[in-house]
DNA sequence: AGAGGAATGATAATCATTATCATTATCAAT
DNA sequence: ATTGATAATGATAATGATTATCATTCCTCT
């Protein structure tokens, strides 16, 4: 019975309306343009919450932390360099492999992240920036 | 022919003499302590300098950047959350992996960043903090 | 209606990293 | 050795994302 105040529910409709990978300024921002302004503050604290409980994931990037919906299967993340496109993909032998490594080292695994560096599909063909 | 001066020898000695993964902070003050001060912002541009030359490595951890040295083969990392031990791990299997996912969407990988987090070995037993 | 506790929002603080800029080191040419 | 050009250093200010503070507002229960 999580309860979700106005502003958590409105950052999470936010989040749930579409596949980007939103960072905290973006989502204050948009809620402000949407006419329900959330402060920045709340923005942080909601989504800690919300990824608390599950409902929205996040990526760890250099700079800042960005969150996308939670009701998807897990993936990881390829990242352009040159457009800053996040391409998302899901490779089941890769997680296994991944389990299985941390298993032979006695390490107990509670998340993990694998990011892709390098230039998207576009941006190798055209010449963008 | 990188030419380096003694504070970029100094700071790339001491990545290359232990299997460390230090930041910037760390590595200044060892420094110090060492008698060969080196100023912080030398220590950053340093690292940057280094890492550019290819001479030290990096991971890109949630909060700081920490350097190794790059004379060893490309692996991946484990971070215990506990402990904060930093164990190292290759896999050909899945580098290969995600190789073949990058091809397959048009994406020129330039670099990549696999970390699982959880418990190390030590951290599972026993219950260090 | 009123008390207690949680949430909000404006703003200050924190912390890693980068930018500035005056000073110093390096090096080739005089 | 002295110059002058250029790069590097180091002290410190600035930046930017995130967190902490704290007064105010909102709920929920009695
Ligand atoms: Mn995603
Ligand atoms: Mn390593
Ligand atoms: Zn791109
Ligand atoms: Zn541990």
């Amino acid at each position: 019975m999580v309860k979700l105040t106005a502003q958590r529910q409105a950052i999470l409709d936010l989040i749930n309306a579409s596949n980007r990978h939103w960072d905290a300024e973006e989502l204050s921002r948009a809620l402000g343009d949407a006419g329900q302004a959330v402060g920045i503050a709340t923005v942080y604290r909601g989504l800690a919450f919300l990824e608390a409980e599950g409902l929205v994931a996040s990526i760890q990037l250099a700079d800042r932390k960005r969150y996308e919906r939670a009701d998807k299967a897990h993936h990881d993340h390829m990242v352009c360099t040159a457009c800053g496109h996040i391409e998302e993909f899901a490779h089941a032998t890769i997680e296994a492999l991944q389990e299985a490594a941390a298993r032979e080292r006695g390490f107990t695994i509670s998340g993990h992240q694998l990011v892709m560096f390098g230039r998207c599909a576009d941006c190798t063909k055209g010449n963008n920036t």
